[in-house]
DNA sequence: ACCTGAACACCGTTCAAGT
DNA sequence: ACCTGAACACCGTTCAAGT
């Protein structure tokens, strides 16, 4: 209906930054340049604005990692748990979730401490996750803990992505242990990624145990 | 034999600083005054020297919270394998692992990346529990990757340890989110901490699955 | 060899001043 | 309402100078 907001006359003044604006270009700073090179400054900078700008529209640094999170969390796949049976739908869904945190390691602090409903879309996915659960007939006191445990596994299994690959070399400790030394010349052998090869092991361990030990006939 | 080392006369003018003594104070500013604390200037102040001197002694400060971390890890019982069968001691051992670091939990980001050879005690843990999987007939390429899901696991569930206890506080987006606010409700009426009832059901389920399926007589 | 004090190149954040 | 520029209180780290 109104045709503009009530303003003085001359020139609109639109503003430059706004929430959305900000975010995608620390996103795309950090996409470019990594987390270490994600600060007020060089932000404002790649924006054309001085610093002190952004605190017209974001109260610290804190709070724009939580927009970040938002944002990201958008990548996580939901939508396996409307096509694949439960056990399937988890280990596609934790996949997905791993993946998309392995490339933004740094905002697991800031999730990890997260009230959910600071963020809506991690509760819209706690939503969805919790309602297979209880259509699986996992019992009631149990879905919680079993989202919790299936998160903080895949955020430690993020994390251990940043891992370098020879963290295992044990190079002149050798003699003093030959079992870990050998272990971790055995697993080399398979050719598989540590960390991807330790993921889904664990990954399936997970899911069959917290639905088995959850559920409602057991 | 000798003496002394070769010295001119005067005063020995022993050096006041060393690792450990760095290294204790370090530990106990962090106890009394949290991690945020642990600068270097407070650290030097603490030890009523200049921020300068420290420089003599460490690197940098991520070679001091590796210090810290090889004398915490210390902290971490590894006895349990010794008289408890293989299932009984990983459980103790993890939960061991996960409450030590549930109080450091700046220092997961270090350990996730630190190569081994860089710390004898965490390879010498290593060492023991590789020795009691491969006792215990799992096979060769499983042991890594048993470890490092373990240690996944254990390090999100010492993360999430942070998480305020309202961090499910759904508010008013309960309408959107039934199922998850009425799991919410029905986890905390059990009376159990969720991160401690969480980190229990999933350590159960991924010691169970993770020695069932790396099994040689699987 | 080991310590001090000053300095450097950064941080995140605040605030008076402009439009 | 929103931006600039200067400033503040910190960081980790370096380095010439002293003993």
């Amino acid at each position: 209906m109104s045709e503009a907001a009530p303003r003085r006359a001359g020139r609109p003044r639109k503003a430059i930054l706004d929430r959305e604006r900000i975010t995608l270009h620390a996103l795309e700073l950090v996409s470019v340049d990594g987390y270490e090179a994600l600060t007020m400054q060089r932000l404002a900078k790649s924006l054309g604005v001085a610093a002190s700008a952004l605190y017209n529209h974001v109260s610290s640094k804190q709070d724009l990692l939580q927009w970040i999170q938002e944002l990201v969390m958008t990548e996580v796949d939901t939508s396996v748990f409307d096509r694949e049976p439960l056990s399937e739908a988890l280990i596609q869904w934790a996949t997905s979730y791993r993946d998309v945190f392995a490339q933004h390691i740094p905002l697991i602090p800031v999730i990890a401490v997260l009230p959910v409903s600071d963020s809506p879309r991690t509760l819209n996915m706690y939503e969805r996750v919790a309602q297979s659960l209880r259509t699986a007939e996992l019992r009631d006191e149990a879905i919680v803990p079993t989202i919790v445990a299936l998160e903080s596994f895949i955020f430690g299994s993020a994390m251990d992505t940043a891992a370098p690959h020879d963290i295992f070399e044990t190079r002149n400790h050798k003699d003093a242990t030959p079992n870990f030394t050998q272990a971790v010349s055995d697993q080399r052998a398979t050719g598989l990624n540590t960390s991807d090869d330790s993921f889904q092991r664990g990954l399936y361990a997970l899911v069959a145990g917290l639905l088995a030990t959850g559920s409602k006939n057991e």
